[in-house]
DNA sequence: TAGTGGTCTAGACCACTCC
DNA sequence: GAGTGGTCTAGACCACTAC
């Protein structure tokens, strides 16, 4: 799990922009001098570059050179997959987790069933998680974790982070997801957990993969509507499908 | 506007794999493989690989191989910038799309300055078209394109792909957008277009740029909420913001 | 014309999987 | 040990911007 170059570059050069030593508007010091400032040669640094450019750190333009973009004022995409502890972390909310439910079951709950009528049976553990931020519940976490890969959850982790378990504790690669987020009408347990007028709420599924691309969680959130928000930043597609 | 050969190999993989010549759970030939039969650099086929694996087309496992991912199965991410035009050819869906108004205007309208108040006055084209699916309103766009760059807007281009126009005619470069979902009470005149029984909608608020990081269209899309499916394919964020 | 980013190459070494 | 993908290099040529 050793960091690449251009990894370190690109971590770099975030926190630099993050710290606003490189302001939004102004360009970064041209290729060929990053080049000579880290060391390395210039396919690493472009590496580097790029993976900034994708998450709408920079521009590049030709010709001219890498413009650094401004996140506030288009509101800060935080996509790929994020953990709420992450999130937290990231925009210093007040926030806690309040475990509701944590077992294990030798198949997945009914109301999983009916939105991934996919799945077959196996084995998991069932984790129902409260979000509360300055005291009003904002979303409801359902997670569905198969064993295997994952046998065991300790109510801490599921307290803090279930995804720094994984990764860290269980030493497994939490790699990609697919995320479908609709409007939907939900039962009264949850509208009450959520403390909702209506009983319509939104809906993210989401499939999360491991590098391997073993299916290793299914989640179900729900979303308070008057509070939901999801940002995304996209670039066009060069490929057809 | 040539096209990179890692470019041309990475549509004519996609391809393959739409086409099942390179089916779900099967790997690719090997980089080594790949780079004979195109005739080409192995850094060249890494890049064109790399492409599909943001996009959630392939998935590499070091030792082993690229694996093809199972789009349909999760539903197929259409993510990135695309119109809706481009979404109904893809899709092969039976839709029709009806201009309510086009015109020039010397400022954005009122209900663009609430949600986008960072703006400053500028003259532009105001468009608002109704996205008809199977006879049924699923979606009200509202588009303001500014004056420069786009200073004419005719209403063949409004009808059929207004993106379609901006890159083909006035050969300007579509490059990134920032997207924002929430969900928000609407106004009447809204509401009876879509049809909804509910003063609720689903709204995608979106900042597009191009390639030189002119903000050229401001869009909200109201969308019904019952209609409403957003798909996301997302990747573990290597660097930490 | 000088400087910028965009693309491509041929080769090297490494870490990992599979047998 | 043979084959896979992951990273990095040094150099080349091109297209574009700015002056």
């Amino acid at each position: 799990m050793t960091e690449s170059k251009s990894d370190i570059i690109a971590q770099d050069i975030a926190a630099k922009i993050q710290h606003q030593q490189f302001k939004a508007g102004e360009l970064l010091p041209s290729e060929s001098q990053l080049t000579t400032l880290y060391g390395t040669s210039r396919e690493t640094v472009r590496k580097a570059l790029n993976q900034l450019t994708a998450l709408g750190l920079i521009q590049k333009i030709r010709g001219k050179g890498s413009i650094v973009l401004n996140l506030e004022k288009y509101s800060f995409p935080i996509s790929g997959i994020t953990s709420f502890a992450e999130l937290n972390k990231s925009l210093n909310m007040h926030a806690e987790t309040k475990v509701i439910t944590l077992k294990k079951m030798v198949d997945l709950p009914e109301f999983f069933k009916e939105k991934f009528p996919e799945q077959k049976r196996q084995p998991g553990i069932y984790v129902e998680r409260l979000r509360v931020v300055n005291n009003e519940p904002v979303v409801l976490d359902c997670d569905y974790l198969f064993s295997p890969p994952i046998d065991e959850l300790p109510k801490e982790a599921a307290e803090k982070s279930i995804y720094d378990y994984i990764e860290n504790k269980l030493k497994l690669d939490i790699s990609y997801a697919t995320k479908v987020i609709t409007v939907e009408k939900i039962d009264d347990k949850f509208k009450k957990l959520l403390q909702l007028d209506d009983s319509l709420a939104v809906l993210v599924a989401s499939h999360n993969f491991l590098n391997d691309t073993t299916l290793f969680q299914l989640t179900l959130s729900f979303h308070n509507p008057s509070k939901f928000k999801f940002v995304d930043f996209a670039r066009r597609q060069k490929i057809k499908l």
